[in-house]
DNA sequence: AAGAAAGCGTAGCATACACTACACCTAGAA
DNA sequence: TTCTAGGTGTAGTGTATGCTACGCTTTCTT
C-alpha cells in the first residue's frame, strides 16, 4: 500500500536566482519527458534527477514531493499549449470556415503525442488528485469549449445562427470532431491520421453540423 | 524501476473443479472491486487475497502474475457488458428513434462508475499492455461503433438515408453524444447526469445529426 | 570580503511489494 | 479407503523507492 501523502505538503518553493530557475526548468523538463513516456508510477524521483542532472535535495525543496512535481509539470505545460487558438479574424469568416478552423486546431492538438501522454496520466491520476483534474480540464478541453461557445453566442447575436444552447452545441461539435479517433490514439491502436485526413474529416463534420443547425429551425 | 515482466507469462491455469471455479471467481471479484476503486498500481496482490479470502499461491497458479489477473478481470467484465445492445425491432423504428436508442444506451453505459473505472485503468495501462487495449476497444467502443455502422448501412440500403461513409458517420454520432460529458465523468468534475438529462441531450443530438445527414444531399 | 541562500551529492532509512518456497490440508473420483 | 490435483497459510527474499539527513560548495547580495 502506498503511504499517505505527507501531512504538510512541504510548501513549494519558488526560486529567485537565475541558477535556481534553470534548475527548476531542467527538473520539469526531465519530469515531463519521463512521466509522459512511462507513466507517473513507473518513474522514480531518482530517475528524474539522473535525467535532469540536479540533485534530489533540490527537487524536494522545489516541489515538496513527487506529486507536487507532477502537478507543476502538468500546469506548466497547460500554459504552453492553448495559446494561439483562434486568429483574430475568426468573426469575419463564414461560419463553416470558422468551425473548420476550430475543428482542425482541436484535432491537431489532440493527436499530439505529448498531449496524449498528459491526457493518459491525468485521467489515471484524477481520482487521487482531483485538483489536478480540474486544472487540466479548465486549461485544456474546457477552454476550447468556452472559445467555441463564445463564438456561437456571437453568431446567434448577429443572426447568422438560430437560437440554441450554445455550450451544449459546442460540446457536441467538438465531440463529433474527436469521435473515436481520440480513443484510438490514446490506446495506440493505429498510426496517427495525416494532416490531410484530419482536414477531410473536419470538413465533413462542419458541413454536417452546420446543416443540422440550420435545418433545425421549423 | 519496476522489474520487467517474467519471461514466461506463467501459463494460466483453468481450474476444473467446483471449488476451483469458485476461488477463481472470488479472486476476480476482489480484483475488480479494488482495481477499479484504487487503480492498478495502488493495489497489491496481498490486498486482493485479503479481500477475496483465498491464498496467494492460488492467485499465482491461476493468473501467473499481477498483470495476468488484471487482464483476466478486464476480459471477464467485457463479456458481461455489451450484451443487450439493440432490441431486435431496431430496424422497424423510425431512424431518429433508433439513433436515440443507440445514444441513450451508450451514454448510460459510459456514465456508469464501473465502466469509468475500467476506462481509466485501460487508458493508463495501454502503453504497457497493448493487447489489453485492443481487446478493450474491440469489446467495448469498437463494438458499439460497429453496431451503429451496420445499422446505417441497412438504412442506406433500403433508401431511408443517403449514401455516405457509414463508419465515419457512426463515429461522429457517438462522439457527439458523448461530447465533453465522458471526460467530465472520467475526471469526476461533476455529479453524473440524471436519466432525464441524458434523454434530453440524446434527443437533440439525434435531431441535429439526422437533419444534417438529410440536408446534406444536394 | 562576508554571510546567507540555494544547490550538490552521497548515504541511508523505512517500508512496500511482487513473487517464491514449502509444508500441510481437502475434496472427490476410483 | 486411498490417491492426487488443487487449495491453504506462512514465512521469507530481493529489490525498488519515496523521502530525509547532513556536510560541503557555489552563487549572489550588500
Amino acid at each position: 500500500m502506498s503511504s499517505l501523502p505527507p501531512r504538510h505538503p512541504t510548501a513549494r518553493h519558488s526560486p529567485t536566482t537565475q541558477r535556481g530557475l534553470k534548475r527548476r526548468e531542467a527538473l520539469l523538463d526531465a519530469a515531463q519527458r519521463l512521466f509522459l513516456e512511462r507513466g507517473f508510477s513507473q518513474v522514480s524521483v531518482n530517475d528524474i534527477v539522473a535525467e535532469a542532472g540536479g540533485s534530489l535535495s533540490t527537487l524536494y525543496r522545489h516541489f515538496g514531493n513527487k506529486e507536487g512535481l507532477f502537478q507543476a509539470m502538468v500546469e506548466r505545460r497547460s500554459h504552453h499549449v492553448y495559446a494561439t487558438l483562434t486568429g483574430d479574424d475568426i468573426d469575419e469568416l463564414p461560419v463553416e470556415a470558422a468551425l473548420i478552423r476550430f475543428g482542425t486546431s482541436l484535432l491537431h492538438k489532440a493527436m499530439d503525442d505529448e498531449a496524449l501522454g498528459i491526457y493518459r496520466e491525468v485521467v489515471a491520476e484524477s481520482p487521487r488528485q482531483p485538483e489536478l483534474a480540474r486544472r487540466f480540464f479548465d486549461a485544456g478541453p474546457g477552454r476550447m469549449r468556452r472559445v467555441v461557445t463564445d463564438y456561437l453566442d456571437r453568431r446567434i447575436a448577429d443572426g447568422r445562427l438560430p437560437h440554441g444552447d450554445t455550450a451544449e452545441l459546442a460540446g457536441m461539435y467538438l465531440g463529433m470532431v474527436l469521435g473515436e479517433w481520440h480513443l484510438i490514439q490514446l490506446l495506440q491502436l493505429e498510426a496517427p491520421p495525416s494532416a490531410r485526413a484530419i482536414d477531410d474529416r473536419v470538413e465533413r463534420c462542419a458541413a454536417l453540423f452546420l446543416s443540422g443547425l440550420l435545418a433545425r429551425q421549423p
